[in-house]
DNA sequence: GCGCTAAAAGCAAATAATTTGCGTTAATGG
DNA sequence: CCATTAACGCAAATTATTTGCTTTTAGCGC
């Protein structure tokens, strides 16, 4: 039971959810997870370890609770003026995020957690991501594939990757955006053979 | 530290290993995984707790340890006649185990652990699996793409869709196989042994 | 086989985490 | 402003984890 937003979002209760948020990411930057207990960051945000039990159950759900905050995009794509090159560099940039340390860990946290909620939400702002490219495209004239297209085609391989053994190179990365592109049925303003090539 | 396969896997240590591993079968047949704890398992694996924490660790050590001799494939693939076929029919009978209830706790206790050494293993099992399916359509004289385009273009999409939303449907799950079939070139044959080590 | 060495297991005491009952605070709704 | 009750704090009880030490036994050279 995550305890995120329901019931008396009010005041006190803010405060302590916005407290002991902090203090978990605070302690990350200093120490290892495995580190990190319910009494210490209870410690630290100022609060009685009985109140973070009693509000998120489990370790794992307050650290997928912190990790998934964290991989809320905090910027629109960036719009290099054409779909292939925002495609290109939203997911460039995704891969990185995703694959680091910190990616990965807040990726581990968001899936250990028993409530599969965050995960459906990381998955929720990809896709919006992916949406504002496509919209992009569209107000231009281009063609963009669908979202499904987009996340079977690129986010997913590099999701499994990262998850199931390593970290993808930049190379397969351009592959998988050139590969769902040329895939798109409605042919874009854009010279064939940059479609084709890879 | 998973203990696993290194340092005198002889005589009692091979026994306890197997009486811990049956003890947590044997408990996440009956009981919730939530309520499965490290002293229960000893319990009743006959085994004292500390024996277990100097060997696992942690919880999630061992219970990544159980889930991935479970994902082990016990069989080999059906051969249907054709290399469509082979792959429809393993892909299906994949999304089901995976996306399972049981399927999807395993998967999660892998990914949970601190230690990806048994993520990789899962991918290696999936990637012989299908390395053999490659082997027959080969030996039949069909195209068969490669192994990488099968992982990301089948595998992958139904993982991502099991961990951060829902189960896919059949019919998506025959489109991925259509896809990836369809932008099949001939290539050479590739062992399946070459792939595999345990 | 026989003993040697050390890895792995057992035991129990010490420490730390988690749960729980109950009183208190304060957000929400009328 | 008052009533209601969710959420918090506190402390005691329970349970899990760590740790130092002893015992068992696998692996190995003879």
């Amino acid at each position: 039971m995550p305890a995120k937003e329901n019931l008396r979002p009010g005041g006190r209760s803010a405060r302590v959810q916005a407290s002991v948020h902090n203090a978990v990411r605070s302690l990350l930057k200093t120490m290892d997870r495995a580190d990190v207990t319910i009494p210490l960051i209870a410690a630290e945000a100022g609060v009685t370890p009985s109140t973070i039990y009693r509000r998120w159950g489990e370790l794992q759900e307050l650290l997928a609770d912190v990790a998934v905050e964290r991989l809320r995009p905090d910027m629109l794509p960036i719009d290099t003026g054409s779909a292939r090159g925002d495609l290109e560099v939203w997911t460039e940039q995704y891969c990185e995020e995703m694959s680091s340390g910190i990616g990965r860990d807040m990726m581990r946290d968001v899936l250990a957690a028993q409530d599969n909620a965050n995960a459906c939400k990381c998955d929720a702002f990809t896709r919006e991501q992916i949406a504002l490219i496509a919209e992009r495209a569209h107000a231009r004239g281009e063609a963009f594939p669908d979202i499904d297209a987009v996340m079977d085609g690129v986010v997913a391989p590099i999701i499994y990757r990262i998850l199931f053994g390593d970290q993808p190179s930049i190379e397969r990365v351009r592959d998988l955006v050139t590969n769902v592109l040329a895939a798109t049925t409605i042919r874009p303003p854009q010279p064939a053979s940059a479609l084709i090539s890879g």
